[in-house]
DNA sequence: ATGTCTTTGTGAACGCGTGCACAAAGATGG
DNA sequence: CCATCTTTGTGCACGCGTTCACAAAGACAT
């Protein structure tokens, strides 16, 4: 899972949860399922064993979107299916823009997912000047010069963002003036929009981060924590290479970065 | 945001609230990049603001760490460096490995911001036997068939699956089988796994239907409204056909995994 | 020392999300 | 038409997470 939403207090959007919203596309892969298979109805039950959540609250969520069940019976595949599409906004076709096509972006670019479902990819966009015109997934990666045009030309509203971190505000200033309204931010940097932006973000690094809490404790729940701490060593860490601004590194995507996410360097715990 | 944990049902981790426990690398990623500028000390608010979160919030998740503030002053950035990193176990060597380098297998080998913080790639593995040998990030792809003896012998607990959906079950099980018990999934499939075993997953196909639901809802809010900054908004609004459009991108492969890019198709499994 | 000022740490209230448990609704069979 | 069985839809209670608001704690100046 991307690691949360950023903005959006506590937005009931027209009375659906927002953890529900979160589910429903889960649901919808479940029943795209069934629905290959010519299975005609599903139990809640059934259903939420394919989702991997409770029924209870998958009935609940149903429930949101009206009754589109038949008690004794179950849930229509095919109708669940369309109306979920519809609330979901996947029965439009949606472009989208990838800027930053370094490892992950490209990836991104192949990614079959964006493709499905109602989503476009309809340009990459990188900084180097030597990516231009270069194909990536069958389509000529474009000059960030050139993003306001590609943005209103195309009426893009969706704007994924896989730069590195350094890059990602600025790139994130330009969309959003350019119309974006809703962005997927892979670079691991706290991105700040006005209101009526949605910012939702993944970050790989944290997802990691969080398991290797559980993982520790779990190991450590037997044993009496046995960590050899060091605390002067990343305090020395820390010292090294502290210049002034943060290291800009413009535009990156490009060849001589190692990664597609310029991570903030961290401390080495030996 | 990657989607969200999957088991754990409400263990408050040694008293660490899950949602505190999510934030933790947020705030040290902040510190971090203090911490190269030297910084010494940091409020509540300050700290809030370069993570993007409320200040309450950041003194209350702190204080189920311990009281590392000083009243007046706030907080010492290596100290808290260190005990975050501590608490988040990045103290230690965490060996990962990643199974299926497909486009985005071979991103994340690339990814900085693995290498950071106490996690190391130990190895990549492709059940493709075309890839066995062939270095990707500077790093020999070894084949599936010693999945089981690369896990014992590096003592790997955490794996990272980016096969196609279809073999990422399997693959789960010979992990846990192996002794891996945290797993970040990105394959968009539901898997099960037994007690004690960590699921995290990451789902880049549900964050854009997430943020088209929002950009829908924005759409049909903004028709009264006289929002002139996005023309092209209204545009979009084409009502798409609404018939079987469900049906997914082609690639019924299902059993071959890696496809001709080698990367997650947004089907699932039978 | 004493007062003032800043900032932490936390008690308490509130809201959201989850799960239980059950009544209502409809299918099915005789 | 009635009885029975299955499954939905939801009222309710509970727990987690968030936020407010403030007292306690320490720094700092006089």
């Amino acid at each position: 899972m991307a690691t949360g939403r950023t903005h959006r207090p506590a937005t009931r959007s027209r009375g659906i949860p927002e953890a529900t919203v979160a589910r429903l596309p889960l649901y919808l892969r479940a029943l795209t399922a069934l629905s290959e298979r010519s299975v005609p109805t599903v139990s809640s039950e059934e259903l939420a064993a394919a989702a991997g959540v409770n029924s209870a609250k998958l009935r609940k969520d149903f429930s949101y979107l009206g009754s589109y069940g038949t008690r004794g019976v179950g849930y229509d595949v095919e109708y669940l299916v369309y109306q979920i599409s519809r609330e979901l906004g996947l029965t439009q076709d949606w472009p989208v823009v990838i800027v930053g096509i370094g490892n992950l972006g490209a990836a991104l670019a192949n990614y079959g997912g964006f493709a499905s479902r109602g989503f476009r990819v309809a340009a990459l966009i990188d900084a180097d000047p030597a990516m231009a015109g270069q194909p990536v997934a069958g389509m000529p990666v474009q000059h960030t010069d050139d993003l306001e045009s590609i943005i209103s030309d195309n009426g893009v509203s969706i704007g994924v963002i896989s730069t590195p971190a350094g890059a990602a505000q600025q790139v994130c200033d330009r969309l959003v003036a350019a119309g974006v309204t809703s962005i997927l931010n892979f670079a691991p940097t706290v991105l700040s929009v006005p209101d009526g932006v949605d910012v939702r973000k993944v970050d790989l690094s944290i997802e990691l981060q969080i398991l290797a809490f559980h993982e520790q404790r779990k190991a450590g729940e037997d044993v009496a924590e046995a960590a050899a701490v060091v605390p002067s060593a990343a305090r020395a860490v820390a010292e090294a290479a502290a210049d002034s601004s943060a290291s800009v590194d413009g535009d990156g995507s490009g060849d001589s970065r190692k990664g597609p996410d310029g991570d903030v360097p961290a401390v080495m715990p030996a």
